[in-house]
RNA sequence: GCGGACGUGAUGGAAUUGGUAGACAUACCAGACUUAAAAUCUGGAGGCUUUCGCCGUGCGGGUUCGAGUCCCGCCGUCCGCACCA
């Protein structure tokens, strides 16, 4: 018996494929295009399981389409900038960019032992200046068009990196790669104007209707769109009136003070005069943005003495408060305060002794005793106490709010959003330099476009802290482009997600020189069809994308909206975790099973104890490398174990077991073949006649399914219906008319699906079973659709709805054929104990149930 | 706190979307082959019961001829957001 030979095996067909160029993509008309993409991969040394699992996944498809007769694109670079290689810089002296190399090496070679049906003609590295040449333009392009620009302002910055983040890289009040506490830093910043698109990014969501619900609920939230009035209060004996945003303009009667953020300008401007503010506001600023930091902050504030007049009331107003619990970024940075209906502004409230006036009556309460005690009422409910809203419900009381600020030209209706301006500066030497010149004489200076790209200077030192940019000696010295005197080069870079924002138009015209892509050739590949990746990217990349795609849009780079058409997220990889006794992480293959069913140490047998599967990580060290398990059973079975335990966007649980069931079936699969092969007539041989049995209905039936299956991205559904079919295989019974011909038809049907999925084997058994052409360029198996249905049907009888046997029927066959059936059987009959039916409800081909 | 997803054998998961629950695999058990082990092949298996049968998809109700699937109320796990006015 023998064993398959993955090692010769794989590396050969790779080897022809590499040579015919199978997988290379051109503009071509004819066939339909397909574009399949897989989020690529930072360069940190080594590809982990997520990679195999994603890069299967989407190879799975690639080679599915290309089999279905499309024209498809599917190719892989490297996410090159980023700190990581800074911080190997530090630790091991290597350059960024030498670090950064290695890694793309080393890790392109395992990509490739994977049998990939990439178009490497077309990999891309975002750290080559042929790359983010076209990124400085992009940039100036959106600075011209005003979707970029320079502002100061508090912004998030990692203590750890040195650098600031986006709001959308701040997990927790922490920084999303360093897990350090973020400091709010009052910093001049270059923003993308990722507000601009508020509206569209949201609206759009709902067209992108083969994205996962998750992901677009999450940006959604992200995006945050509130409907309410922009309004303006009078401040007593001030001219500059206090503008506010509410999204409850109908409890405007109910308001008793007015707030402002620690942050607001008049809050400064106030402090000036005022010591106790100031030492107010200097406290608000230490505080943490972390989660416990707010959920244990008391609701604070400090008077400031003035007042501002109720807009409705004549003689009211209420006092104005700096207090801590009000953003400023977001909306105006002032509010009013409805103690009876909002429970910040009650907790405020009672604290510092402010009226409560309740002015929203719940349906169960009565208006004259209604009262609020610690809890706000916050649903809806008969408006009291407020003049001419009384009486309306919540609604109606915004619309007619709304109306009377705007007929009064007190404020004006409006949308609000959560999103924030991306902020794109980081202070770090990996990254693209930002093209602009400061000028002392002419301010911010873009560089010429004839000077681009600028390239990061190699000789960078990274003993001292900070910017390594900021310390070259020559670097940032350069003369304005506009009056030639000395001027100041920007030293920061952009945030590394700007490179990601574009890689796939990059892809689609790879080596123009001139600029980014051409307008044409992305107008024939765009949008991706398939995109596949981590769910962790649900509002970073996947939503800068998004914004960045219709900022060139704008700028006339192309006509596309959306780069991502179909969305696959795919779950993590997870794994058992093991500890010694002194509760050290130990890896798996310090692990072994014990004989009283325990696990010990490798080395001298020492307990472990083992903990619950989690996500494969580093710290953890419950980590399985793609590499060791490639050299073991080749990259066929690693590929079927990916696909065949859970479905995609679910997580999968690595184990032993389970890649050795993979392997014994890639076995099972070369002995069938290998057993059957000789004994086949030769391949295109006619069909003898208009062949009919069990297994060539099962042979359709098995198309039918798989392709079914695939086309929903059930790709374990897909290898357990090829499982089945192969058991099927395995126990046809040889000897009757035809079955040699129908036996041929079944195994080659076999490996052309398991194609997508193994393709080394595939390819290999194809040439087994006496094709000299290749796999990859066979065609799809097509089904017969009179093959896939039967003459008769198993009809299931129940009695009362209790499972009482089955019968089988003619397929379509009437209601009184089958009640008949039904009622003829003897389990049946036992079960109605001699009662008349009193009524039968028949599905067709389903199911008979006898009502007694 | 707000929003969302999920809960099925020992395990991963199926179930044509309201119609025979547990496909396919993993682990397990028994048998064959082997000096032996591995590999391979054959068979078994949700629980309870001697049989008829009864029970069974987190728990409790409901709708229906019929519920894993729909509705209501709990419990649990996971994910996202975090004072958003």
């Amino acid at each position: 018996m023998s064993r398959y030979n993955f090692r010769e095996t794989e590396s050969r067909w790779q080897a022809i494929w590499d040579e015919r160029q199978s997988f290379r993509a051109v503009v071509n008309d004819r066939r339909e295009k397909y574009y399949v993409l897989e989020m690529f991969p930072y360069p940190s040394g080594r590809i982990h399981m997520g990679h195999v699992r994603n890069y299967t996944l989407g190879d799975l498809v690639a080679r599915y389409k290309r089999a279905r007769g499309h024209n498809v694109l599917h190719p892989m670079g490297w996410d090159a900038f980023g700190l990581p290689a800074e911080n190997a810089a530090m630790q091991a002296g290597a350059h960024p960019a030498e670090w950064t190399r290695e890694n793309i090496d080393t890790m392109r070679a395992q990509l490739k032992r994977m049998g990939l049906s990439y178009d490497w003609a077309r990999e891309v590295a975002t750290c080559d200046p042929d790359y983010y040449r076209h990124e400085q333009k992009m940039f100036l392009d959106f600075l011209a068009a005003g979707l970029a620009y320079r502002k100061e302002s508090w912004v998030n910055w990692d203590p750890v990196e040195n650098t600031v983040l986006a709001n959308e890289q701040v997990i927790d009040g922490r920084g999303w790669r360093s897990g350090a506490e973020v400091e709010r830093r009052e910093l001049s910043q270059w923003f993308f104007r990722i507000t601009e698109f508020a509206e569209e990014l949201r609206s759009a969501l709902a067209e992108l209707n083969r994205w996962p619900d998750k992901v677009r609920l999450m940006q959604e939230n992200w995006i945050g769109r509130s409907e309410g009035l922009h309004m303006r209060w009078t401040i007593e004996g001030r001219d500059a009136p206090l503008e506010m945003f509410t999204t409850r303009p109908d409890t405007v009667f109910g308001a008793s003070f007015c707030a402002i953020s620690a942050r607001h300008p008049l809050a400064a401007e106030l402090a000036e005069t005022d010591p106790a503010l100031r030492a107010f506001i200097a406290e608000c600023d230490r505080l943490g943005t972390s989660e416990a930091a707010i959920e244990t902050a008391e609701k604070r504030g400090h008077d400031s003495g003035l007042r501002v007049r109720h807009p409705f009331l004549a003689d009211h107003a209420v006092p104005l408060y700096v207090a801590n619990f009000v953003l400023m970024d977001y909306g105006t940075g002032a509010i009013f305060g409805c103690p009876a209906h909002d429970q910040r502004d009650l907790d405020f409230a009672r604290k510092y002794g402010l009226d409560v006036t309740p002015v929203v009556c719940p349906p169960d309460a009565d208006p004259d005793t209604f009262e609020i005690g610690d809890v706000a009422h916050t649903d809806d409910g008969r408006m009291i106490n407020s003049e001419f809203l009384n009486g309306l419900d919540v609604a109606a009381a915004k619309a007619a709010a709304i109306d009377r600020f705007e007929r009064a030209d007190l404020g004006t209706r409006a949308v609000q959003f959560r999103l924030r301006d991306w902020g794109i500066s980081r202070q770090r030497y990996w990254g693209c330099p930002i093209p602009v010149i400061h000028c002392e004489a002419c301010g911010i200076v873009p560089v010429p476009e004839d000077q681009l790209p600028v390239r990061l200077p190699d000789d960078v030192t990274f003993d001292t802290p900070g910017n390594p940019l900021e310390h070259h000696p020559t670097w940032k010295h350069v003369n304005c482009p506009s009056c030639n005197r000395a001027a100041r080069r920007e030293t920061d870079t952009f945030d590394t997600f700007i490179e990601s924002s574009w890689y796939f138009l990059r892809y689609a015209d790879p080596t123009n020189a001139a600029r980014g892509f051409d307008r044409e050739t992305a107008a024939y590949w765009m949008p991706v069809d398939q995109y596949i990746g981590g769910v962790e990217h649900a509002v970073l990349h996947l939503l800068y994308s998004r914004f960045f795609t219709r900022a060139l849009r704008k700028c006339g780079y192309l006509d596309v909206e959306e780069p991502f058409a179909g969305l696959l997220t795919q779950g993590m990889i997870c794994h058992e975790t093991y500890r010694d006794e002194a509760g050290a992480w130990l890896f798996p293959t310090q692990v072994t099973p014990a004989g009283n069913g325990g696990v010990v140490t490798v080395d001298g047998g020492a307990p472990v104890t083992v903990g619950r599967s989690e996500k494969m990580s580093k710290s953890k060290r419950n980590v399985v490398d793609p590499e060791t398990i490639i050299e073991t059973y080749g990259a066929d079975t690693a590929r079927l174990f990916m696909l065949s335990d859970s479905p995609p966007d679910r997580d999968l649980d690595w184990t032993d077991a389970g890649i050795e069931g993979a392997w014994r079936y890639v076995n099972r699969l070369w002995r069938l073949i290998e057993d059957t092969a000789d004994a086949l007539p030769p391949p295109g041989t006619p069909m003898p006649a208009a062949l009919d049995d069990a297994l060539r209905r099962e042979t359709h039936r098995c198309i039918a399914a798989v392709t079914d299956d695939l086309e929903r991205f059930h790709f374990n559904k897909a290898v357990a219906r090829i499982r089945e079919f192969t058991n099927r295989i395995g126990e046809a019974s040889p000897g009757t008319p035809g079955a040699a011909w129908t036996l041929r038809e079944a195994l080659e049907t076999l490996v052309t699906l398991i194609g997508p999925m193994m393709p080394h084997l595939a390819e290999e058994l194809w040439q087994r079973l006496g094709h000299a052409a290749l796999l990859v360029e066979h065609p799809w198996p097509v089904f017969d659709p009179a093959l896939i249905v039967d003459d008769s049907v198993t009809l299931a009888v129940q009695v009362n709805g209790k499972l009482r046997g089955q019968v089988d029927a003619p397929r379509d066959c009437d209601r009184a054929t089958a009640e008949s059936l039904a009622l003829a059987l003897e389990n049946v009959q036992r079960a109605m104990d001699g009662r008349p039916p009193r009524k039968v409800v028949v599905v067709p081909n389903r199911i008979v149930n006898v009502v007694v």
